[in-house]
DNA sequence: GTACGATCTATAGCAACTATAGAAGCAAGG
DNA sequence: CCTTGCTTCTATAGTTGCTATAGATCGTAC
């Protein structure tokens, strides 16, 4: 007769793993839901909604701590949201060091495969590179 | 006399830190060296330019058991080195996949941040996006 | 009533380290 | 010779973000 959700359907609702529901709980992302007179979770539209948040943070790669801000953040409506713009630049900065970081894996990587001929480890050019390491290459 | 390095010189010479160089040998991609007299780790010089090709490894992005295939690879030099390629391509394959991914996320971050008009959280669109989470949205 | 799935808890594992605690070694100065 | 102070040693726990496992119990359908 209710709406609430064991965690497997809020599991099928959302897309996310029912240890990963678990596990939200236990890290206190997640508030801790009632329990049926058999001890199984049961959650409400809230819950729902939470998890939704967290998951679109979690895709976006939001880190557990910025995604505890954001939660508090989103519980207070009232404050400014320049805290929250704080955080999505913050993160939106790492994303670009990511970005340009794998960018010149990339380049390096290329270089290699293409300078290897295709013989053996011997005179392989990628094995080569690997092994002249001199610290300020990168 | 010797010029055999102790675990500190090791890490000093490789730019490596010292728990590391001991994980490494725990999780067997470096081989154990001799010890002293008094149990001291004693490194001759394969083992740092073995230190050396992990660590370049590491630099580019290959997982563990990657370079443990490029480690056995290198120390078999008579075989083709089409393995070796074919792990490199693998690498790449996925630092590209990587690169798309965190293209994506930026410019979804960028757009959440240019949209927010900085009022308080109730009206924030970083938050509101955030909040909106449809499962196939990326 | 019984069989099957879902749920419960607690624990261990993954990558790839880093940090800590407490003991023992080693070199140089007084 | 002995102390001071740095290294080194081992073993263990913590990090992040989960996932997997074991064994027990619950809920439901037939």
């Amino acid at each position: 007769m209710s709406r609430e959700l064991t965690i497997g359907r809020l599991a099928h609702a959302t897309g996310c793993k029912v240890p990963t529901i678990r596990y939200y709980e236990k890290i206190g992302l997640l508030p801790e839901p009632r329990r049926s007179a058999g001890n199984t979770r049961l959650y409400g539209a809230s819950h729902l909604a939470r998890l939704g948040f967290i998951q679109h943070c979690r895709e976006l790669g939001f880190p557990q701590a910025a995604i505890r801000e954001l939660l508090e953040l989103s519980d207070h409506p009232e404050q400014s949201c320049e805290a929250v713009t704080d955080i999505a630049r913050a993160h939106l900065t790492d994303i670009n060091r990511r970005i340009a970081r794998l960018i010149a894996l990339k380049s390096e990587l290329e270089g290699m495969i293409e300078n290897c001929s295709g013989g053996r480890v011997e005179q392989c050019r990628i094995v080569e590179a690997l092994a002249d390491h001199s610290p300020d290459r990168i």
